[in-house]
DNA sequence: ACTATTAAAAGTCAAAGAAAGTCAAAGTCA
DNA sequence: TGACTTTGACTTTCTTTGACTTTTAATAGT
């Protein structure tokens, strides 16, 4: 079994009793025998927003990654959009989807608001094709956060 | 938990009683063993005007350091905020906004997560120049909404 | 009372330390 | 051979520590 399955299945128990996972990379390696950067590839590939998680991190002396796991069935409306989101989007496109979520009332006024002032091409002064990317980026993170 | 939020914390306390707190430095740092600067580094990083505190101290016999809360209405304080972020800002700053737009009950948890998703170094991932501008470009833009 | 001295604070700043992040090269396996 | 994984050198961020400086209240001497 690869490694990296079983420090993913390692993250996956933890979270299986709390919601949150708090890890800390160095030790972690340390325990698995690896490599620290090896957590990161981890992450990366099986924790990301699309998958249903969302990690934060610090540096520093006492840094350590949080891994929230998001509850799926309680809407997976929204988490099909998340998975539904390519790495690109448009304004024009972020604005469709916050109204069927109002519509549908997944999020409320004020959230609907955030989002979209977030990914506005006021706030996302980039050449286009960055904008789109990082666009996608930020939606798909917000999102994770409404589920 | 690194012993700078453990010191920030306890401030904190002293300031949920009172609208002041007053404190003497080398007792506080022999209380949580550290070095006197630690009490420096903590009131430097997380208790700074733009935050919202404003501190006074005195030296020689019987000096001390003297922490109050600024008190303004929240539509003022957001609005001072927002005057405040320069034309960029990095992930660590927008947390500590956060937690304080949090602690004065500005906004609510669902509301800062989107607030820290959306400006996250895990969603901007942009050159470090660009990524600062951008953020303090989003978190503007989000926190006007919230005037 | 009025200095001069002493000691008790707090302030500054840079180096050291402790994390995590990045990226590309090398390896593996279907 | 092409996608995924492993590895490691290097970078960035944040915290902790400590030596040195500055300020000022307290005290002692006249």
């Amino acid at each position: 079994m690869r490694i990296s399955d079983v420090i993913a299945d390692f993250i996956n128990e933890l979270l299986a009793d709390d919601d949150y996972a708090v890890i800390q990379r160095n030790d972690l390696a340390e325990h698995f025998n690896c490599v620290p950067s090896q957590i990161n590839y981890v992450i990366s590939t099986r924790f990301t927003p699309t998958q249903g998680y969302y990690v934060e991190s610090s540096r520093g002396g006492g840094g350590c990654i949080k891994i929230r796991k998001v509850n799926i069935t309680h809407s997976d409306y929204l988490m099909h959009i998340i998975n539904s989101i390519g790495n690109s989007i448009t304004a024009k496109e972020v604005e469709i989807f916050v109204k069927n979520f109002l519509d549908y009332n997944i999020i409320n006024e004020k959230e609907a608001n955030l989002i979209k002032s977030a990914t506005s091409d006021k706030a996302l002064t980039l050449p286009k094709e960055t904008k789109d990317v990082i666009r996608a980026r930020i939606l798909k993170n917000m999102l994770i956060n409404l589920v």
